[in-house]
DNA sequence: AAGATACTTGACTATTTTAGTCAGGTTTAT
DNA sequence: ATAAACCTGACTAAAATAGTCAAGTATCTT
């Protein structure tokens, strides 16, 4: 069980982004530097931001990124569903109400993957970016 | 971010095997008809299980397996370890001690990921195969 | 107007992981 | 003896991941 690259470097790139969210655009050259994120894949991954209008582009000289929220509106639901990044438990579809895999009952666990899903889903429903970007705020980068 | 199949399948073959661990061992064949899950990899999930002492073997005709421990004892987090189903959330090592990814701090969002985990950590560490048994004490198969 | 910077998009690909399969055993009850 | 069931290691197909690459378009600065 494990988080993929794309929703990680998601957030960190987005909590980079509000730090450095002054007045000026940030540009993905930037946060491809300072995180040791590829600007290609960065590129890809602020396409599904900002099509979920979690940011903002600025395009040309000076351009970049810029937030399109506050940070304490943007949960880690959020920035995950934008990227793709899902929790799954479980194989057995949704859909099919009468059982699992074509049986008549559910599967033995299905109650159990269906908790573990709604457990870790809770944690992302409560965390900010604001709540990352404090944590930080004492750092050095 | 998803839970793998030998993970699952361990959860599912251990809560089939409590239900039906009476006095005789249980067989893989059975297990693998009741669940559908390939009896060649129902026997590399259970030869892990066996060398973490979940299990015990035994051999011959009416072999199978039985419990190694009580139900109650028995924690999510003992099986999938086992298994080796882990809970990866960074990719940062946490040998390297001073930061990451070679630099000298924490890398932004290492808080989170390390709150993550132990957040589903916990949830495995509180769960036990008694749990899930009695759960599904009154369904049908 | 030119040039540089930076966003935009879509297609392509190598690597890794997963989820098995397969083959050839060994043990033991009947 | 033989059949049921455990045991082990090697192999492999398919899927997912983590990118790269190429060919743009927009806009700021000079």
């Amino acid at each position: 069980m494990k988080l993929t690259s794309k929703g990680r470097y998601a957030v960190m790139a987005l909590v980079d982004l509000a730090r450095f969210n002054n007045i000026n655009p940030v540009s993905l050259r930037d946060i491809s530097l300072r995180q040791g994120i590829s600007l290609d894949y960065l590129e890809q991954i602020f396409s599904k931001l900002r099509k979920k209008e979690i940011v903002q582009s600025v395009r040309g000289t000076q351009g970049g990124y810029i937030l399109n929220k506050k940070t304490k509106e943007i949960k880690l639901t959020n920035i995950f569903d934008a990227v793709d990044e899902k929790v799954k438990t479980v194989q057995c579809k949704k859909e099919s109400k009468k059982g699992c895999n074509g049986k008549l009952t559910k599967c033995l666990t299905h109650n159990l993957w269906d908790e573990l899903e709604n457990h870790i889903n809770n944690f992302f429903e409560q965390k900010t970016l604001e709540d990352l970007v404090k944590d930080n705020s004492e750092k050095r980068i």
